[in-house]
DNA sequence: CCACAAAATACAATCGATTGTATTTTTAAT
DNA sequence: ATTAAAAATACAATCGATTGTATTTTGTGG
């Protein structure tokens, strides 16, 4: 039971042609007779000939395919950039490799070697929220492989990406949570080395500001942004006893742990606290109450990502230039800030 | 600014000794001395030389890949199973390409033509709800390339197959909506031709009958199972002036549609209708009321499967063999069916 | 029917790494 | 010091497809 076996010589052989004829014909060049082609293409179909990519795409020193690089598939956010991802790549005759990190910094170095072993002819990426340090990523980039980032976006200047306003999606969250009357509003944010938390962070600070609220340090609490982070987020303002009457988390899923946890200890959502949640996955539709987010356009980012990258791998000389697009992102209100 | 360059020739020739000594030493082959090698790694890190896998599996003509085919990837279940997978297949060397068919027939086949042609080793698979013509697997076969199936199996023989017991799952469920008092218990079904759906259905009628309640026909409604499947399913109910006190559906998406529509027209969960959903995705634990389910061990199906697999891939001579494993579910009570 | 341009096909090198075999170098024993 | 055995390294073919160049075939005009 071997594998495949028939290869251009087998049928070259066959019809008693050199195979750079075969390989033409079957790359469907003009430098092959219509008749001759046919012969080729009958035969190749007849011998169940299947070209075998790691040689064709050896010797075109191309791999017609890209790399994408998130955190988890399973978050809705991620899994909706990729199908904006693999449709556009698709479109063009890419295929996609999808590889999580599952937000671990050693997984996320292995996996770039992996790819560019592989000679992916260029990398999607959103940072896990281990990564500090930037090591693999400049040697991607010294190998020559077109990187963009989307979302999650490391710390270092010449890099292309594709974004949301984060400053504005934070700035909306806490202007809404203001505009329903709250006066103390905590902030549940992540690894400030991410650059879409440290964003997130400065729109609350600044919608703080515009209403002459003072900003306390103590109402910021960094995490990794998990379901029980959320939760250990409100023991930990309990133990301290903060008063609070607002909450902005910079994702849905700390903001449902919080949901949950305040729903069990009997806290009124919205009344006693109202909630703004960052991403609307749609577990945010489905929790009780339904919770307020910003919602952002996976889709879209996905698609804009690719064809950024896509313009890269193809025009090697725009490789010297870097670009930064932002994309809309927009409040979504449901019950959990309905006052 | 062109991709890495540097090859083992581009090292043997830095040291005037000959490539083949080259490639021994990166490979830690015993043919060479540790001197040599320590000369050769050095000027190899050096040079920043990377290995090319195309060149390198082309030649061994093994690509130390395996790819693995699911509907959706944001489905819980599916990424639970592919954690399950990458894990197991890491630890043995092996790299994993995840594509998702996104229920689409002509998108599988097309992703099963891509993972041939790039040599997979094997193939890991759970099909889409389109599939009811197998050409595309039966090629795959042909070709030799070793191919295991979890949770959603094609109906043919020689298969290799990582289950549950969906049979006893759709009892299990059925039966414990009987012990709760319902009398007249709905079923969403899945299409036909997935062997899952109709051995859900197969439990369902079985555990009906052990407790003596009519099998009745206008209570199976088969669908796509989507959210919106759940809703037009109580709408064509209640439309047709059906009476039900319980709902077995085959997955928790469509029972999450059902009870978000059932909230919306005031009809009470448990009390009126009692619901059990299929695969404890985590938004069953979210929605109110929470939503009993079949609990299926995704990570433990995806590391079985992978095993089962690699057994194929390394042992040539198993692949004449076929294999069916059997994994146990289990009923998580929650409150949509606590009364 | 011959010459010559144009069209079609054949030849051979190449992509980068691997590996069986041949050759050279080293080691050890007499 | 000589030589056989063992160790280290070199040579060359190979994986399968692509592609620039060389050669053959076809077709046209005179």
């Amino acid at each position: 039971m071997k594998a495949n076996k028939v290869t251009i010589h087998d049928i070259a052989k066959a019809l008693d042609i050199n195979s750079s004829t075969v390989s033409r014909a079957l790359n469907d060049s003009p430098r092959v007779t219509k008749k001759t082609k046919e012969k080729i293409l009958n035969k190749a179909k007849e011998m169940g000939y299947k070209r075998n990519l790691l040689a064709s795409n050896l010797r075109k020193n191309v791999t017609n395919t890209i790399g994408v690089v998130v955190p988890r598939i399973s978050r809705h956010f991620f899994s909706s950039v990729i199908q904006g991802i693999e449709e556009t790549a698709y479109l063009e005759g890419y295929s996609v490799i999808i590889c999580q990190s599952l937000e671990q910094l050693k997984r996320e170095k292995n996996i770039l070697e992996t790819l560019a072993a592989n000679r992916v002819d260029g990398v999607l990426m959103s940072i896990s929220m281990e990564t500090t340090n930037y090591n693999h990523i400049q040697e991607l980039k010294q190998r020559g492989i077109p990187l963009v980032f989307f979302d999650r976006h490391p710390n270092i200047s010449k890099t292309n990406n594709v974004l949301i306003n984060d400053f504005k999606g934070g700035f909306d969250a806490t202007h809404h949570l203001i505009s329903k009357g709250c006066k103390n509003i905590v902030h549940f944010s992540g690894p400030q080395e991410l650059a879409i938390y440290k964003n997130r962070l400065q729109g609350y600070k600044q919608a703080l500001k515009e209403s002459n609220i003072p900003f306390r340090n103590e109402y910021i609490i960094s995490s990794r942004l998990m379901e029980h982070d959320g939760v250990n987020n409100i023991k930990e303002l309990i133990a301290k006893n903060l008063i609070f009457d607002g909450i902005f988390s910079a994702n849905d899923l700390a903001a449902i742990g919080a949901i949950k946890y305040l729903n069990e200890i009997k806290v009124n959502i919205p009344k006693d606290v109202a909630i703004v949640g960052f991403s609307n996955e749609p577990i945010s539709t489905v929790i009780n109450p339904s919770l307020t987010t910003i919602n952002q356009p996976g889709f879209e980012i996905g698609k804009t990502a690719t064809d950024l990258l896509l313009q890269h791998i193809k025009n090697q000389h725009t490789s010297l230039t870097t670009e930064t697009i932002i994309l809309e992102s927009n409040l979504i209100e449901r019950q959990s800030s309905n006052r």
